[in-house]
DNA sequence: GCTCCAATCTGGTATAGACCAGATTATGAA
DNA sequence: TTCATAATCTGGTCTATACCAGATTGGAGC
């Protein structure tokens, strides 16, 4: 027997779980149309696609646009205090990364950016977006802004690899503080369709600032993380 | 001209957000009724409930159920890496903390806890689950599990403070170091609940699981937040 | 084989209506 | 005034249906 008084859509949420797992469906297969589903479980598409969307608040499942419903992968572990770049901790974890520059720019210090860097509205600035991809599945969006007094030539670098890195060793600048932030969103406007999702998706902010031994800026670093995506996770005060 | 192809939902969004805005409506004040809006706006209950949610998912309304829509307030800044309490930070911060303490139990390690923590399955542990609120509105739930061995008398005292201050007030105890997990979920069950939330609403987990300097297990820490609620914000590397 | 285009399948959006259950408010009896 | 209760208001759930637009597929023509 079912409790009573349990809504149709959390019913059908538990009993797609469960479905999911009798299937043993795995990380990026694709379940059924939602016409399909509505059939096989006896009720209206809109009723399925309230369940479908819990499961997917919950991340189990992940939509693709017009394409369907699939299973999602694996939380990635994200550390964003350390310095390691992208490339490396999702090899580390057994992935498969991608990164794609969207575009790369030297512009002008707008007014929110010398707001919290210090630099002068209208100081040269690079400005890189990127798109991240873990096994194929676009991931987070991230914009880079890099004070170009300290790396003057970085327009003519790669930047489909680890900006850190490339930071560090052709410029050899090290971030001494940075001040972090995270917070949840929803994703929208140009980050949403970047990721190829639909307006409105739960998603993960994370921006760092960073400065250098002498207390200038450095690089900030805005991320914009599906919400599903990440899970992070941090030690602090260990003095090995 | 309104740009073509932009679903009526996420215009509404627009509409409805600088109509919040012209009304000047502020924190946890009412919006109308979605009947009242619909007609307002020309639309159904269905689209109109669209674009609340969106409104919802971006942060700037939350629902309290079946009363009504309200102004989201502005998100508490939070350091999970500081030993500072919660009723401390947010008097700082000019808001109302307020804490209830749901339960508080002498139990039995389960195995799950073994694992991060190294106790022996079924060793004596504190449970203590406690919600928060901030100017009356419950922002979070928190499962606090304690190790028993550095504080006997923990369920005598008042846990409706800090229990870090308890600690180190009362125990002298202090972590050496922690592990810290945050990730986005969806809140449902017990913790759904306990914030009078619908089952599936966005929230953020946050993990603190604390060492002592010898390495013995002191104490982990769920929280279980709103996605609203919070905004995190760490400094790192700074050396004063 | 290949390319191109049409048919088809998919989820995305929108309407109109209905009923439910919890929360609030008004009412009226004590 | 107090307190129980009834009416009402609110968001929550659900059905049935329709059409749209992007993605995929299948087939015709080369």
């Amino acid at each position: 027997m079912s409790r009573i008084d349990y809504p149709v859509y959390l019913q059908l949420r538990d009993r797609l779980w469960t479905w999911i797992e009798d299937e043993q469906l795995g990380s990026q297969q694709r379940l059924p149309s939602e016409r399909e589903l509505s059939e096989r479980f006896h009720t209206t598409r809109v009723t399925i696609r309230q369940a479908l969307s819990q499961l997917e608040a919950e991340g189990l499942i992940f939509r693709s646009n017009r394409r369907g419903w699939y299973i999602t992968p694996e939380r990635l572990r994200y550390d964003p205090s350390r310095d390691v770049g992208f490339n490396r901790y999702v090899t580390e974890q057994g992935f498969r990364p991608r990164t794609e520059t969207l575009s790369k720019v030297l512009t002008e210090t707008p007014p929110w950016l010398s707001e919290i860097t210090g630099l002068a509205i209208g100081a040269p600035i690079y400005h890189v977006f990127r798109r991240r991809y873990v096994d194929e599945r676009g991931l987070l969006v991230e914009h880079n802004y890099i004070n170009p007094a300290h790396c003057p030539g970085l327009l003519s670098e790669s930047t489909d690899v680890s900006i850190w890195q490339m930071l560090r060793d052709q410029y050899d600048l090290c971030p001494e503080h940075r001040d972090i932030e995270i917070y949840p969103l929803a994703l929208k406007g140009l980050e949403a369709e970047a990721l190829g999702v639909n307006q409105g998706t739960a998603g993960l902010y994370i921006q760092r600032l960073s400065f250098d031994q002498r207390g200038e800026f450095l690089e900030l670093d805005r991320e914009y993380w599906l919400h599903d995506a990440l899970k992070i996770s941090v030690r602090i005060g260990d003095r090995h």
